[in-house]
RNA sequence: GGACCCGUGGCUUAGCCAGGAUAUAGCACCGGGCUUCUAACCCGGGGGUCGCGGGUUCGAAUCCCGCCGGGUCCGCCA
């Protein structure tokens, strides 16, 4: 849709200025193109050509727009000089023709083929999740939704962290303290911050912690059944906390894993191989100060064991082998040794991921700890959104039945938790605002559910015509609406290859007030004969690209609510 | 102290990477719209030195330099 008439439109461009003789001249302001109030699509190419050309842009866009020649069937239908700029126009037939393919339900799958792995989540199991952790999260399976969406195979992975001095200490915890009959990552959290006061007060205790770290290294089978089953139960509740907001991971990857395969072993023997690592204060160490890093790289304790980076170059180079493009969601608190693990991936040759990451979530008191107990949990969040939620819909709706109202505002919460999320880009830090979280209004997932639920409204009265003809509908907001459903494919494009999810976010918005201005000026029950069909085509069309759009963003499309 | 990120109306925020035509939305505020397909909606209004100061450019919210303010990191933690 809106891709192809992109592509007509830069080739158009890049013939005329072939014509014209400028094809040579070095700048990629051919493929430059922006959406715009003036046109469907605005080039100004001409400023870049002035300097080069000694000509002004006026005239620049002038001899463009005089070369460009439109073939017959093209989806351009004009191209106007603006001044410098050149305006581009949709014709009528692809109009037409993007409201056929809105029919059906395979127009809405992109041209990418990439296998990628997308990494997201992968919080330490010593507690719930709360409201940083999921930013993670849904930035994460966000993406994973794009990239499928814009034609990749995915798979999303939970790296487990089975093997740090967290675990130890949960894993301590949990042979001195009582897991009390609640929910399983509520408990462990208890049991871990019950620890932790205890370490502080005791910090003889610390040896028996480390002691717990080189028995499970070691293999000890004693070690490896209390780690797996206090990790077990921390990760079965946090499974259910990503259930409730639609997340899913396809599988689990446990750091031991390859801390004991031998993968980290031979990692760092090829390491040492480049002649960069050398033994200091009794630890392995790896010099990235040709990369600029100030500090070395530790490799090894001086006890033997392992450290998290080590484990994760063995994961990461595990990763490279099976897909194309590796995408990492990680917090800001990463930022130093997701770069350093570049780096040395770098050193032997393998691909580096793609990291994606995001400021923290702080609460109006400060920022967070699962140490200290001090955090809002997702469960909680979603409890109090839910109940929100209820009230709403119960006003709203009164007549209908409890478990319909139930299960609008789950669906209803579950989508504001994540659309609240994703709309604000990853690099803004954040501070938890109740009266935000809990608000439905326009800059929210609500706000798109209700004109899907409208769409739906409409089409269940009417029967979807077999017929139509789209040259009725030149209404402003009807022609919007379908210019606005055509950009999916774009939009999708764009965010899958760089990795922004909130686009898509802005988009929705963008899509349902577009259907809402359609909505409120164009009825179509009660339109003429022929208006009506060709209007029942738009709202269907309308209907499938909401659906799609929330679908990609993980949020529930309500039919009703 | 060093490195990275952020700073856009009272509050939240898009645009910044690939500089261009009146700077995007929401909340709050003011005014209008439900006998008509779900008003979780729509229409209109006020409100902005795009942190500050330089520079590059025909043109800077966008690029460069310096400052100020906030966040994150600089562990034989993860």
């Amino acid at each position: 849709m809106f891709l192809d008439f992109m592509n007509e439109v830069q080739s158009l461009l890049y013939e005329a200025a072939k014509v014209c003789g400028w094809d040579q001249i070095p700048t990629n302001g051919f493929g430059m193109l922006e959406i715009s109030p003036h046109a469907d699509l605005a080039s100004s190419i001409a400023f870049r050509l002035a300097p080069q050309l000694s000509k002004s842009p006026q005239s620049i866009a002038k001899d463009l727009c005089d070369a460009i020649e439109i073939p017959a069937g093209s989806m351009v239908d004009r191209v106007e000089q603006a001044g410098p700029y050149l305006n581009f126009f949709m014709s009528n037939s692809s109009l037409a023709s993007i409201l056929w393919e809105a029919q059906g339900g395979d127009c809405w799958k992109g041209r990418l083929s990439q296998r990628v792995i997308v990494e997201h989540t992968s919080a330490n199991p010593n507690g719930p999740l709360h409201v940083g952790h999921i930013r993670n999260s849904v930035i994460g399976d966000t993406l994973a939704r794009v990239l499928r969406r814009a034609g990749c195979t995915v798979e999303t992975q939970y790296y487990v962290n089975d093997m740090g001095r967290q675990i130890a200490i949960v894993v301590w915890g949990c042979d001195h303290y009582p897991l009390e009959e609640i929910k399983a990552d509520h408990a462990i959290a208890k049991v871990y911050i019950e620890a932790n006061r205890a370490i502080t007060e005791r910090p003889e205790l610390v040896s028996e912690i480390n002691r717990q770290i080189q028995l499970y290294e070691a293999g000890d089978p004693q070690a490896l059944g209390k780690v797996k089953v206090a990790v077990d139960h921390a990760i079965s509740g946090i499974e259910d906390t990503l259930h409730r907001l639609n997340i899913r991971h396809d599988s689990y990857h446990w750091e031991s894993e390859y801390a004991r395969s031998g993968e980290m072993a031979k990692l760092i023997e090829q390491l040492e191989g480049t002649g960069l690592t050398g033994w200091e204060d009794g630890s392995l160490q790896l010099d990235l100060s040709a990369d600029g890093f100030e500090k070395n790289m530790v490799l090894m304790r001086g006890d033997g064991t392992s450290l998290y980076i080590s484990r994760d170059l063995a994961y990461h180079r595990w990763k490279s082998e099976r897909c194309d493009r590796m995408v990492d969601v990680l917090g800001a608190d990463h930022k130093l040794i997701s770069a350093q693990l570049k780096a040395a991936l770098d050193l032997l040759g393998i691909p580096a991921p793609e990291v994606v990451i995001f400021e923290f979530v702080s609460l109006p008191t400060g920022s967070m700890s699962t140490r200290r107990g001090k955090f809002i949990t997702a469960d909680e969040l979603l409890d109090e959104v839910e109940k929100q939620a209820y009230m709403e819909v119960s006003t709203r709706r009164p007549e209908e039945s409890e478990e319909f109202r139930r299960e609008v505002a789950r669906e209803v919460a579950l989508g504001a938790v994540r659309y609240d999320v994703v709309k604000v880009s990853p690099e803004k830090a954040t501070t938890f605002d109740w009266k935000a979280a809990l608000d439905f209004e326009k800059l929210s997932a609500p706000f798109i559910q209700y004109s899907h639920a409208r769409a739906c409204s409409i089409l269940r009265k009417a029967d979807l015509p077999e017929q139509f003809d789209p040259s009725l509908l030149t209404g402003e907001a009807e022609v919007a609406l379908i210019k606005k459903i055509a950009q999916f494919d774009l939009i999708v494009d764009k965010a899958a290859r760089e990795l922004k999810p909130h686009q898509l976010a802005t988009y929705a918005r963008e899509l349902a007030e577009a259907f809402n201005g359609f909505y409120r000026y164009s009825p179509v029950i009660e339109a003429p004969s022929g208006l009506r069909e060709a209007r029942l085509a738009l709202v269907n069309a309308a209907r499938n690209a909401l659906r799609v759009t929330l679908d990609t963003l993980g949020i529930p499309a309500l039919e009703s609510m």
